[in-house]
DNA sequence: CGTATTATTGCAACACAATTGCAAAAACAT
DNA sequence: ATGTTTTTGCAATTGTGTTGCAATAATACG
């Protein structure tokens, strides 16, 4: 059973509330003194693994999170993820789906459609 | 002016023989006599700077390295890239192109798609 | 409400990936 | 062949993520 601790309350609201995916250091530059660097990873784990958030890999392989919206039991997120260049954000872009086929042979689990360039704040 | 050094065309020359798109690790494997662990990592460098390699971020955020097969000055890689769950390996589809469009005021770079789940040797 | 059970946390230590500064070595233009 | 400049190796450092274990906190249940 998980439970609902102070750390996971306080990750998960600051995942929510923030626009754009967060990385382990964004969440520990923000909540410093909430808990330790290892819970932070731990309480992301177990986050993922509720499907309450969702894994994006940057561009640098830094590995961000976002909440999940249409989420149940498997993670599908076959939208755009935008990784700015400048500014480090990523942003879903939820309107814009991607379909594609696989060749034969080829078992699908998750996709990362991932672009890089220039948000329009750094514009 | 970027010269051409023995460590450069072994570590191409390695990257351009592989199937799949190689880590920094599979390299310092397979070339350990070659050259230090921090050559290779200057040399990647160099070689995507100078658009003869690109990279493809795993779904582990460990980034891999293939050689471009149509990039001259722009990496344009909107095809998908396949990443093993079980071996590890990443497969660039080539057949696998895809079209999408960016909302108003982004400006493009790079495209990453990429899909994880079993390749055909693990199934 | 109090207590027992069990998940979660903090700490220290570890493993690995990647970067930096600097002196020595190698590539190349002439 | 020589001088200039890039590249390399080494040592040290930083950053990211993991593990084991004892202490702590959350929850179920009486």
């Amino acid at each position: 059973m998980t439970r609902n601790t102070q750390a996971k309350q306080q990750i998960l609201n600051f995942i929510q509330s923030s626009k754009q995916a967060v990385s382990h250091s964004d969440i520990y530059s923000n909540l410093q003194s909430l808990c330790d660097r290892v819970t932070i990873y731990r309480v992301l784990e177990r986050l993922v693994n509720e499907n309450k958030i969702h894994k994006i890999v940057n561009v640098d392989g830094v590995i961000n999170y976002a909440t999940c919206h249409n989420c149940t039991n498997i993670h599908y997120h076959n939208h755009v993820h935008f990784s700015c260049e400048n500014c480090k954000s990523i942003t879903c872009l939820d309107k814009n789906e991607i379909t594609f086929s696989l060749p034969p042979n080829y078992l699908f689990k998750e996709s990362f459609f991932t672009v890089s360039g220039i948000c329009p704040n750094c514009i």
